[in-house]
This record gives structure tokens, C-alpha cells and sequence, in this order.
RNA sequence: GGUGGGAUAGUCAAGUGGCCAACGACGGCAGACUGUAAAUCUGCUCCCUAUGGGUUCAGAGGUUCGACUCCUCUUCCCACCA
């Protein structure tokens, strides 16, 4: 039973540090029902959650199935200092009521993964916020420039010259000190987030807590370019709230060698049946695209549900494989006769009418399938099929 | 506090008086190809009913026929010294 428990919780981690300390959790939840908690912390300034984020969340649902209690930390104390400097741009500085909105969504996309009845959603400006500076100096106290300046990505920007300010110093000691405040018995994260969370281990230590936290990371998930971690702001994330289609399209898109890493952090499906998996797709008996649809559909189903999975996998086939129209179009009308350029601009399908120029130039808008040449044209009354490029389109009724 | 360097399109980064709507890279968009929205190749990439017009190079002024380029002030950033 143990080791059942301990395999599924080591599964994709990228390290454990004190395995040892799990394994007694462990022992005793399964000899005695006690249960004991594990962290993790989350940063509310994007309200929307991506499948970066599920690797964590579907690790903490593991540990939930072996008696653990979440302690679902919200950075909301950080997130109102905001991060100065960040890498070029300043981060927005989130004010209370925004933190509190962002939170609700966050959360009711997370319990889509974890358990809500061994969940604590816990603030961290609740502690944080009251403490004096005479506080703050003693919890810097355990820590040292040097020490400090070891961390990777602080060493990489003090190099490269990138400004540090000195609050951004303060934040692993925050985030330590939670742990301390929570009395966490196992930390999870991110690798980038190794330094930090060794932090609430020696600090836990520094405030006398007896058992430290054990710490699990977990590799950090790339998005759908393979190369950069998956992220918003990057644009290579699959979102929680993401539509079926998109969802679905968007797993199609990852390489296959992209395919792996995301059965393996991603999927429900056992180490030995992606190995089997694997297998088929090098031995040539099973084709790619049949396992990376599969993923597909599961993760699809995950956030929505089988049949929603289900039909995203047919619209998929019939707008892309078939190159047919797609069964939702947004539709628009206007009551005057209309220039094409203004058109796609009007139905979103375009930025501008120059480049909606430049597009037809290029043979890539279609009217009613048929590609258009003239960039004057005028649209009469009459309902029309736009397209640009493969895959927008949007229904235009001249009146 | 002192000294020096810097701010250019979505990002990085060339451009030191007219050849600049501004090289290049990345990103993005479109086309071809494909099992794919991958890879690869090609084109495009400020706005405007447009063989033309308008607005850009941190901000505000100034010099000049003409400024991203020179001068002044302002804002922000970086380094070194204290």
C-alpha cells in the first residue's frame, strides 16, 4: 500500500528532498488514519488557470487519496507588495478586491482537480500582513547576501545586469516563513521554485519547528512550443476555462515528442501504459496522431466532459483534416453596403484594414470558399461566409 | 551625493542630419506542404478605401530647408565610485 502511494507520488517529480519524512506521513496515515498537510502556493495575479498548473494541482489530488490536507496557500500578501522589477516590466500591483475576485475563479478551476473537503484555502496576508518590521528583521536575519546570491536566477540578473530590488530579496523568506506559520509537513512546486521552498525547510528549523517540511518538485511543464515554460503571457498555455475546440486543437498542436512529457505530468494513464503507448508509435503499429488525440480527449474531458471531448475531436477533424466549415461561426450584420477591408475588420477577423489588404493579397481571405482578389470589393446586400486564413471565420449578413 | 552609459515598432536590437515607416533576429499573420494548429520553405508584419495620405524612434521645447540622429530641460533605467 505504501509503495503504491509513494510510486504515484514520485511519479514525473523532478526531486524529492527527505522521501524519508513522506514515507513516515505515509506510515502513518495508512497504520493510524492520521493525516498531516501538504502546501502549495499559488500567485493571484492571473486569474486564470493553465495545465502548468494542473501538474501541481493533480499532485496535490494524489496526495489528498493518501490523507493529506491541502493547504492551498494564496500569495495575497506578496501580491500587493507586487514584484518591482520582475524581468522588464514592473507587475501590476493587485489591490485587495482584485486578489479576492481573481481567487474565486482560480479556485472553483482548481477544485475541478483537487478535493474541496481536504482543502484549506489559506491566506498568507493574514500572518504576513501584521508583522512589525522588528519581525521582518529577524527573519532576514536568517539569511545571508551570499546565500542569497547563490540562487540561480538572482545570480543570472545580477550578471547580466538586470536590476534586483531588495524586496525581491524578501520573498523567499516570506514564503519560507509561511511554511513556519503553517507548520507545513510537505512543500510542492515547481523546480524554479527550488531555492524557495529549501527556504521553508531552514527556517522552520531557525523558528523551531521540529519535523521540516519535506520538499517535491515538479518539473515545470513547457508549453505548446516545446521550449519555454508554459505561461500566459507567453501565449503557449492551454487554459483550464479554454473551449473544448481550442483545448483540443491546441494538444494536437505539441510535437510528438512534446507528447510524452504531457502523458507523463498530465495524464491519468500509468507509467506502464505510456510506456506500452511508447512503444506502439516506435514499432510503427500505432500512429501518432491515434495517441496524441487520445491525450487529447482526456484532458479535454478532465475540464469539460467526454462528449464535450468527444464532439471537439469531430469538429476538429471535420474543419482541419477535412478542411470543411466549422459548426460555430460568429455572426454579424450591418445595414449598408461594405468595403471587404472594413468587413473583416468589423468581424474581428482582422486588426486593420491594412492588413486585411496584405492578407487578400496573399490569397488568404475567402468569400463563401472562393478566394478573393480584388481588394475594393464591395459587399452588397446578401449573407456571406468570411474566412482568413484556415481557421477564422465569421458570418456577415448585409442588409 | 558624484561620474559615466542608456531609453527605437509585440520583444530583443541596428541606425549618429536627407538614401528611414526605420537593417536584422524572434514572435505574429498568410501561402505551400503535412496525420496536426508540428517541422520545413515562401511572402508579409504602424494606421488610413491607399500607385497617394497621416502619425511614429521615452516626454516637452529648440536649432535646421530637413532630426531617430545636434542642443536644452523633464521622466525612467543601468554601471562604477561614495
Amino acid at each position: 500500500m505504501i509503495n503504491e502511494a509513494l510510486r504515484e507520488i514520485d511519479r514525473g517529480s523532478a526531486e524529492i528532498i527527505d522521501n524519508e519524512r513522506i514515507e513516515k506521513l505515509l506510515k502513518a496515515y495508512f497504520e493510524e488514519g492520521k493525516t498531516y498537510t501538504v502546501k502549495a502556493g499559488f500567485d493571484p495575479t492571473a486569474p486564470d488557470l493553465h495545465l502548468g498548473h494542473t501538474v501541481l494541482l493533480q499532485k496535490l489530488a494524489i496526495f489528498q487519496k493518501y490523507g493529506a490536507r491541502v493547504q492551498f496557500l494564496i500569495g495575497s500578501f506578496t501580491a500587493t507588495i507586487g514584484d518591482p522589477t520582475g524581468k522588464n516590466i514592473t507587475r501590476k500591483v493587485l489591490s485587495k478586491e482584485d486578489i479576492i475576485k481573481n481567487i474565486s475563479s482560480y479556485t472553483t478551476q482548481a477544485f475541478k482537480i483537487l478535493d474541496e473537503s481536504k482543502t484549506d484555502i489559506v491566506y498568507n496576508d493574514d500572518w504576513l500582513g501584521n508583522m512589525s518590521a522588528a519581525d521582518m528583521i529577524t527573519l532576514a536575519s536568517n539569511l545571508t547576501v551570499a546565500r542569497m546570491l547563490e540562487r540561480d536566477d538572482f545570480s543570472k540578473r545580477f550578471k547580466s545586469n538586470t536590476p534586483i530590488a531588495t524586496s525581491e530579496f524578501m520573498y523567499p523568506l516570506l514564503q519560507g516563513y509561511d511554511s513556519v506559520y503553517l507548520k507545513s509537513d510537505v512543500e510542492i512546486g515547481g523546480t524554479d521554485q527550488k531555492f524557495n521552498l529549501l527556504m521553508g525547510r531552514q527556517l522552520q528549523k531557525a523558528y523551531d519547528i521540529k519535523k521540516q517540511q519535506a520538499v517535491l518538485m515538479m518539473p515545470i511543464l513547457e508549453g505548446l512550443d516545446g521550449v519555454q515554460k508554459m505561461s500566459k503571457s507567453l501565449g503557449n498555455y492551454i487554459g483550464v476555462s479554454d473551449a473544448p475546440n481550442d483545448m483540443f486543437g491546441k494538444v494536437l498542436s505539441i510535437s510528438d515528442d512534446l507528447m510524452w512529457r504531457y502523458y507523463e505530468l498530465l495524464s491519468d494513464k500509468s507509467l506502464d501504459e505510456i510506456e506500452s503507448l511508447k512503444k506502439g508509435v516506435q514499432e510503427q503499429t500505432l500512429h501518432p496522431k491515434k495517441v496524441k488525440e487520445d491525450l487529447a480527449l482526456e484532458i479535454t474531458s478532465r475540464f469539460h466532459n467526454g462528449e464535450a471531448a468527444q464532439s471537439a475531436k469531430a469538429e476538429f477533424e471535420k474543419v482541419h483534416a477535412k478542411s470543411q466549415i466549422p459548426t460555430d461561426i460568429a455572426e454579424f450584420r450591418v445595414n449598408e453596403d461594405i468595403w471587404i477591408c472594413k468587413a473583416l475588420v468589423d468581424c474581428a477577423l482582422e486588426p486593420s484594414t491594412s492588413q486585411a489588404r496584405r492578407d487578400i493579397k496573399q490569397g488568404g481571405v475567402k468569400i463563401d470558399q472562393v478566394k478573393v482578389s480584388d481588394d475594393k470589393l464591395q459587399l452588397s446586400s446578401g449573407e456571406y461566409l468570411l474566412q482568413v486564413g484556415k481557421r477564422k471565420f465569421a458570418k456577415l449578413k448585409v442588409n
